[in-house]
DNA sequence: CGATTTTTGATTTACGTACATCAAAAATTC
DNA sequence: GAATTTTTGATGTACGTAAATCAAAAATCG
């Protein structure tokens, strides 16, 4: 059986109350006893039963999600994990408020940074926009001792606690190796389209991908990056033109959301074989066109995964724990029709 | 504030040990108070807090964990994953006994088995072996009321209650795709090593990469697959003999374990860039062979997010309760030098 | 209707920890 | 050695649920 406190007590000859400073390092213990108390925690191998703990402190941990509005269905899958993890929110004792903002706006993400931090809560996680204003809004929250947590997109030089996303640059090398090697012996140029350079994530894929690409096919022209803003119905205007301009496209890659635009001018323009298209993120529009061989690969990051990792660590820097960093480092995951889920993400 | 027993009790107009008797439906309750009951919980939104149940219960959950012996790098690794579940066991009250066996032995998996049966525990995750008396093995525990998941190889054809691993022909099939598109131009035959027949997860791969391949790349001609028993040693000199036997060998799929040898074989032949291998499992060696390029792609299964989430479908038969099974889908993992996580697996 | 069975209420203990209070003991100071 | 401060013990309550007991009330039966 399990030691409890009582054994403790028990073992060191020292009393329930004692063992209890001890544990929870109030005042008032001697260090002799509280090295006696310490031994006996040491050699009967006692670990504070953190269920048990938390029902007695009845602790609960107030959290704010912050995310871009907008029918991009990867923010949308992001926002259905960030209910479920509300559903949960009772057995996990977290008390989750959820806030949308318009994407890609500086000012109003800082807005509504401070205002989260009138709700005074244990911490916020927020898919971030590389802007001054909102390092600046993050790091308000962090002096006031609120954990905040990077969600998707990092924000570098804010003193955030953690980014709970993925290494984007790795990202991009990733979609560029794949894309040099399925090329093979093809000629042609490759086409790279963005949602925006504001935010980071992309910036660090195109970074990522040009790499790669120079070492893998340095023999493929890399076009002009066009930006989307991670619309469907832009990605497929630009798409579009590119293909009409381009007769020998070898390739696509959309570092962004709106695949429905990319999927839409492909297969309109009937090269969708030809053209070796990479992607980012699983949807069931990208994944049907993985399957029916419009897309070549997808690059994904796991939304639930991520959510799920935000929390645990806002939850142990509130706390006071440390967080394992490999533990909570997202993965790359590379899907080809073969190795597709069989639930859409 | 989330409402309690308490607040049910209040609300149907009832008292604390009815309700408790609908909760844990107990008998001796008219369907009319059910009923109220129940729609007090309804209407409040009550959940049910398993911590504060598991404390009143005081439960503990007993598990077995059977694993072949050996020095694959692979199984040393779920090995210490194991371990590392039985290191939270305290917080999780699971009491996990590991018992190893020799491996590619179906008598030794079946006396085990036995063996563990006779601890009468709630639960046995066993890495299978695809033969008759195995089958009855577990059956036999399945017949006692223990919960029995198979974890890597499955045994199809047994009343397991779930299988805790990859799905292994789409595996295959994964790396037939990989491995044709990144052949492209090349000529040249393709060799296919295994691990042992007897398993059913290398059957199932062998099954996949030759669907996959004769799709993908149908002009390459597939060598007749040869069987390093997961021994470095014994791989490295079949695939040395393949080589020499084969000056215009274009790629290698190592569909076992032992990729030292192949690695090793590989680079004294000093063909490791013309020859395209891919392999699975994500190890020291692996990972470095695919960061210098002597490996192109690796398929990896998660062998720590194998281990939770046997632990988790265990548990929940052991509460007969149903599982999700979604949830507990273990993903095939690509990787390719750029994505490589930080840590190794 | 009374007798019997079924259903319900009231109450208590337990799980392992947190936290508070007050008294008792020990150590420290003068 | 007395007065003071610090340390320790004893004890109780709380968290939300499980589980048991016994009495009381209600329903059912003959």
């Amino acid at each position: 059986m399990r030691p409890t406190v009582h054994d403790i007590a028990a073992r060191a000859g020292v009393s329930l109350a004692t063992v209890d400073r001890v544990l929870n390092n109030r005042p008032g213990v001697r260090k002799v006893t509280r090295d006696k108390v310490e031994r006996a925690i040491e050699t009967l191998g006692y670990v504070r039963d953190v269920a048990a703990a938390n029902l007695a402190k009845s602790r609960s941990y107030p959290f704010v999600f912050i995310l871009p509005e907008g029918d991009n269905t990867f923010m949308r899958g992001l926002a259905a994990e960030v209910e479920a993890a509300r559903a949960r929110s009772a057995i996990e004792r977290t008390a989750i408020t959820v806030v949308f903002v318009p994407a890609f706006d500086p000012a109003a993400l800082a807005a509504a940074l401070g205002q989260a931090r009138d709700l005074a809560p244990a911490g916020v996680a927020v898919v971030a926009i590389d802007a001054p204003e909102v390092v600046a809004a993050v790091d308000a929250l962090r002096a006031d001792g609120i954990a905040v947590v990077t969600l998707v997109s990092d924000l570098p030089g804010s003193a955030r606690d953690h980014f709970a996303g993925v290494d984007n640059v790795a990202a991009g090398r990733t979609a560029g190796t794949l894309m040099g090697r399925f090329l093979g012996g093809r000629e042609g140029p490759v086409a790279i389209v963005a949602g925006s350079m504001l935010v980071r994530d992309h910036r660090d894929r195109l970074e990522g991908f040009s790499a790669a690409m120079a070492e893998s096919a340095p023999r493929h022209r890399l076009l002009p990056v066009v930006e989307g803003h991670d619309e469907p119905a832009e990605v497929e205007r630009l798409v579009s033109t590119l293909l009409a301009a381009h007769p020998d496209l070898a390739g696509i890659y959309n570092l962004g959301a709106g695949n429905r635009g990319l999927i839409e001018a492909l297969e309109t323009s009937g090269r969708q074989k030809e053209v070796c298209a990479i992607a980012h993120e699983l949807t069931p529009h990208s994944r049907a066109a993985l399957i029916s061989g419009t897309l070549d690969a997808l690059l994904n990051q796991d939304a639930g995964h991520e959510v799920r990792s935000a929390i645990r660590v806002l939850r142990a820097r509130a706390d006071g724990l440390a967080v394992i960093g490999a533990q909570e480092r997202i993965r790359i995951e590379i899907f080809l029709r073969d190795n597709l889920p069989v639930d859409p993400a």
